[in-house]
DNA sequence: ATCACTAAATGAATGGCATTCATTTATTAG
DNA sequence: CTAATAAATGAATGCCATTCATTTAGTGAT
């Protein structure tokens, strides 16, 4: 609170005060409906991408991306019903990041491998929304639900018998999903520190991991697996 | 706030006051050093374990807890750094319950299904863990070293190379995590709704797996990544 | 026995958070 | 011209984790 600017309590007739806080550009409109909205999805979802890239998702709260938009936090609440929904924005509007171009040109594990790299790649910068992606009804999701229908029509092209698409599908995914955290993961995580005595195997494993180490941890492992379920479920074709 | 009890400003000499709020049995002591200490780490946990069991992750606040051991809240924080820190406990205490029995019994592949089954479905129940657990350093988390170090046991006996271990059980252990997530999705996740008609692939497969529902879709999704995982990885064995 | 020390408790802040609500007003439809 | 509406405001609300000064009961050393 700078100097109490004598806000005009209950909104006055007081017109035009320039914006008080902090935020940048200068004059705000004080109430009312504006000429053109101030707000819509896109904006809030650019805000918020914005805003995660600078502050990370502990910096996304509903004052700061309000703060970002130059708006009161209660006015974000016109446009959606709760954090959550700004969180489906993000998610959903990653998801046209995935690239699935691999479906529709060369082979069926090509394709997989593309997509599921790319996927990983995307949700690793924004593992908190992995919760929120995993229950999400797909419903209000149109850009998610872009990339399923792509991913599907590939498997089926491929010879997959429909009743299992969905089945591969979500078993790639949650694999995905997963890896996506191991990214993050901090370098020492399976250090034993004074328990490595008693954990003898363990700790072997892990020093001749780490011993080998031009490529990244996350990234074996996730080609290891991923390799793995091409081939596993590559099977299922008829 | 009650009744203002009045509760004696900064302590003055008023001995006995039985506890006011709420919390059932009665006499609680003052302040002071209690003649045997009221927390430990393993209260910690089990009052933990019944909240979350009684009211969910939701239901698990510092607050609650607090009330649960008929303490105050600020009484945690000896015993513990923050609430991350009694999420730990809960999750090492979970660590203990999945089942590596397989490991050193049958067939590597029977003790992996064994332990991967067990594993997804005790984190089914806990979820909100898992970002958690992701990133964990396992140094003080014992029961979990454990864990690790039995499955590394029983994948060295099986044939592996030392090297390749840790990969294979984190690609193993991304997959149960994601899948963990699968278990308490929502039934209607993937229904399109309006959009049905622009995703006829997708939508198709949807229907055609629920057409044959006798087992769960996470089951199935689960059965299939895995048994693809265990072909995979097995053929890393020397 | 006494005394200093320390572990373990208290309860009253603190600051941040998402969300709600009555109110205001510019624009638009009739 | 007027009534309705969309979109903003800012002031609560209630919950949350965490901090802090303070108190006190045991413990170990003298």
């Amino acid at each position: 609170m700078p100097a109490a600017a004598a806000p005009g309590t209950t909104a006055g007739t007081a017109g035009t005060s320039t914006d008080s806080t902090d935020a940048s550009k200068g004059v705000r409109r004080r109430a009312g409906r504006p000429s053109a909205a101030l707000l819509d999805h896109a904006g809030i979802t650019a805000a918020a991408l914005e805003l995660i890239g600078r502050k990370g998702y502990d910096g996304l709260t509903m004052a700061a991306l309000a703060r970002q938009l130059d708006v009161a936090p209660s006015a974000l609440y016109n446009h959606v019903a709760s954090k959550r929904d700004v969180l489906l924005l993000v998610e959903d509007h990653l998801a046209a990041l995935v690239d699935v171009s691999g479906f529709g040109a060369g082979s069926w594990e090509d394709a997989v491998r593309t997509w599921a790299w790319s996927y990983r790649d995307v949700f690793a910068q924004h593992t908190p929304l992995i919760p929120v992606i995993a229950v999400l009804p797909v419903t209000d999701a149109p850009q998610t639900l872009a990339m399923y229908e792509t991913v599907s029509g590939g498997f089926l092209a491929a010879g997959f018998p429909e009743e299992r698409i969905v089945s591969a599908i979500v078993a790639l995914e949650s694999f995905i999903f997963g890896s996506a955290y191991d990214v993050t993961a901090p370098a020492d995580i399976f250090d034993a520190g004074s328990m490595a005595s008693a954990t003898p195997h363990f700790t072997a494993a892990v020093r001749s991991l780490a011993a080998r180490g031009d490529e990244r941890p996350a990234d074996v492992a996730f080609g290891l697996g991923l390799e793995a379920l091409i081939t596993g479920l590559g099977a299922l074709r008829g």
